[in-house]
DNA sequence: ACTCTTCTTGAGCGCTCGCTCAAGAAGAGT
DNA sequence: ACTCTTCTTGAGCGAGCGCTCAAGAAGAGT
């Protein structure tokens, strides 16, 4: 409410700006999360965030800078974060997928929020000329495939895994499955019913329970 | 390539169509699949019928008209179909789940049409304006993991499957499964990884393979 | 031949889109 | 007090959106 965040030391010269810019960013995220990219006008944005076009136009630069930064800030956030956070965390393979299935399925169906993933839905649907917004999110979600078929051969290394286990064709049925149980959580699934749909999914683990 | 398909008996008064309106319709089948329906414009959909905006209008109602009508040729091709066409024709429910899988596999990343799904993709991201449209393709969505329990509750009854097994909440599986293929197609998987994750899938069939 | 019906053509409607600009306001620096 | 810089305000740009209308063209019915 108070302060910008942004206050490094001290203020700019200029006559400083009258509304906070990361709330207005955390206002972004929301828009862009529910209806996508090209479905979320400069006029809603300005008028959710309580400002005027040029004053989005001179903090954010355009309306694709600012679907970057909110891509961003999404993916700082917990509900973004959860599955590197996981990967990074769990011990074993198996943990740290495991982690990542059954916390999609709580957060994308979290109803204080957006359902699914930003990551996921927000770019589906693009003209010619916002393509590059489409292979953004396609990257950042193929980036994540990668990290899952890292994380895997890590696994496959220490024992986790048999040794002719298909890292790759493993990190993309993760990844197919974490990307559906968004799409269902937008389609109105519950945590339950995806928690559930998680365990299935976890069934397919080769080799049986790690 | 000549001749309306629609020609029932007599020729109906006035004048003629000049153009072919099944060619038109599968025109536009391919150019809501590839993009979506808000971002396909009724500029590019005549431009590519080779038609001026009242002819589509005169013979297709309106935007929406013509979306409705392009998801229900989609359905009724073999692209769109097999998922029903596998739950009728296999014998088991083993047998019609691992056919859908692999079938979608092939199919949703068969390089002659656009990739996916398009009752998955082509209307994510909608303007308020157009949410009966988003509704629409969720409610085809929802029908088809209806369905799928259906099959499995069968499954069930003729002991192919566990007694307790939480038949909604494996259709929702299979659902993710699928959904999340058609998103790995578009994001640029080919039918080989597809295939191979459709095996992984598969691994999670409740007491074994049937 | 004439009418009736429907389609095609070309122009263009009202609206919203992303975005910008000139003028004024609010702070810091000197 | 004055300048310098940056932000805010209000108006509005050109472009594209979905869609429509009047006029003419092309067939069937009589």
């Amino acid at each position: 409410m108070t302060g910008g965040t942004t206050e490094g030391k001290t203020r700019p010269r200029g006559r400083p700006r009258t509304f906070d810019r990361d709330a207005a960013l955390a206002v972004a995220v929301r828009l862009f999360w529910e209806r996508g990219y090209e479905a979320t006008s400069v006029g809603e944005l300005t008028a959710a965030m309580g400002i005027r076009p040029a004053s989005l136009y001179a903090a954010f630069g355009d309306k694709k800078s600012l679907f970057r930064e909110a891509v961003e800030v999404y993916g700082r956030s917990p509900v973004g974060a959860f599955v590197g956070v996981a990967l990074a965390e769990e011990a074993t393979a198996y943990g740290a997928f495991a982690r990542i299935l059954r916390e999609a399925a709580r957060v994308y169906a979290d109803p204080s929020h957006p359902a699914g993933c930003l990551a996921n839905s927000a770019a589906t649907n693009v003209t010619e000329q916002d393509a590059e917004i489409a292979a953004f999110l396609r990257d950042v979600r193929n980036a994540g495939v990668a990290s899952f078929e890292e994380r895997l051969r890590q696994g496959r290394a220490a024992g986790e895994l048999p040794k002719d286990t298909d890292t790759a064709a493993l990190a993309s049925y993760f990844a197919a499955v974490v990307q559906g149980l968004s799409q269902r959580a937008r389609d109105g699934a519950d945590a339950q019913e995806l928690a559930r749909v998680a365990e299935f999914a976890l069934a397919a683990w080769p080799g049986g329970r790690d």
